[in-house]
DNA sequence: GGCCTATCAGTATTAAATTATTGATTAGGC
DNA sequence: GCCTAATCAATAATTTAATACTGATAGGCC
């Protein structure tokens, strides 16, 4: 079943929302029951849950709250780990080396890479730093699949082309900068401002 | 003009482009060739700039770069400048602190909060950090007006209603949680797990 | 100066996403 | 055991966003 982006982007929130109420006791919960929590319409929590899950609700009680959690996790992948590498080792790099977050989806960073001396070597919350001019040698030694780029803007493209070469099969950018890449490589941005051009707006015409 | 979430998360993009080919020289820009260094179709930059630009754009050379740019760094609101706090000054919160890009946005981050005496009293990047305990009086003194939250997830609706509390009127969300606030307070989240669902699933269907 | 072509604005069409509707089903109360 | 109300799946309708089309216009070229 085909599925958008804006479906998978919900699907962690879900997850999210279904862990903490299966920490807090619950054994099954409904559409109606999530869609209230979340602010969505109980009709599109439905649909969105037909997607992940091969069975279906039961009317009045709606579905097995570990059933489902289960079946978002494995339809997100985060049941099989994705080996990953920070490229860019400065201040946003090193938080996210740090941030403990990404395991539960199943993201394993196992090394960074960055230019400068003052990093190359050091060891941040046991992820060990190389040198830019072992990246070649360490994605294909180390097996990873997704570089999470963190690096100036203005050596961005430069970077995302010695990846390509070194065959990464996909780059999370957090620079803000369009890369560009032949079309087998996959791109998936984080930007900043575009979230907060959005924050600006919603202030703006806030009671209109 | 009524514009939506979709379109605004594109005019950060033109306008980073767009302030690259000013560099470079060039005076005007057409639809079509924003469009194809983009790669969105020209229909959607046209009437995405129409939202923006009083004037309209000249057949044959489009419009003048430089009163585009200024359009839409005023539709952007960044000629005016946003006073924002970080609150939860941990590894990303530094990160953000650190961060020089938000003043292209107009963002100004004035001060951080934290509970932790290890960083309470630093200055980090020129930002002091004050005690969780004097956010009310600092939000009303500095008069701030965006909180950029980046505190650990148990923690963060307790200190989002301290925020609303102190009569902050938006917040940047990096916590993966959903916030409960009053609908008076706007709320922009950066979801690292959406972000990365869609790159997962972009890589599991490629070549589909 | 008149033609040709790229680009324009505005409108129409198509596609996608959300919301509403319908009839079926099941748990719980009586 | 039957009735009621909540929830379900599936489909239809609506809304929203993206794309295609149309006639107009300005700049370059002969």
């Amino acid at each position: 079943m085909r599925v958008s982006e804006r479906q998978l982007e919900r699907f962690p929130i879900y997850l999210k929302y279904l862990l903490s109420m299966r920490d807090s006791g619950l054994l099954t919960i409904s559409s109606p029951m999530i869609a209230n929590a979340l602010s969505f319409s109980e009709e599109q929590v439905r649909k969105d849950l037909q997607i992940v899950s091969m069975n279906n609700g039961k009317p009045k009680t709606g579905r097995d709250i570990n059933e489902l959690i289960h079946d978002i996790q494995h339809f997100l992948g985060y049941d099989k780990y994705t080996t990953a590498c920070i490229v860019g080792v400065g201040h946003l790099g090193s938080a996210l080396i740090n941030y403990q977050g990404f395991r539960d989806f199943g993201l394993n960073i196992v090394c960074g890479f960055d230019a400068s001396n003052d990093v190359v070597g050091l060891k941040i919350n046991n992820v060990e730093v190389f040198s830019i001019y072992q990246l070649a040698n360490k994605i294909e030694e180390l097996h990873i699949e997704v570089a999470i780029l963190v690096t100036p803007s203005n050596v961005a493209q430069d970077v995302t082309n010695k990846l390509v070469n070194a065959g990464i099969k996909g780059i999370w950018n957090f620079v803000p900068t369009r890369l560009n890449v032949n079309n087998d490589v996959v791109v998936e941005n984080i930007n900043m401002a575009s979230s907060f051009a959005i924050l600006q707006h919603k202030l703006k015409t806030k009671g209109e």
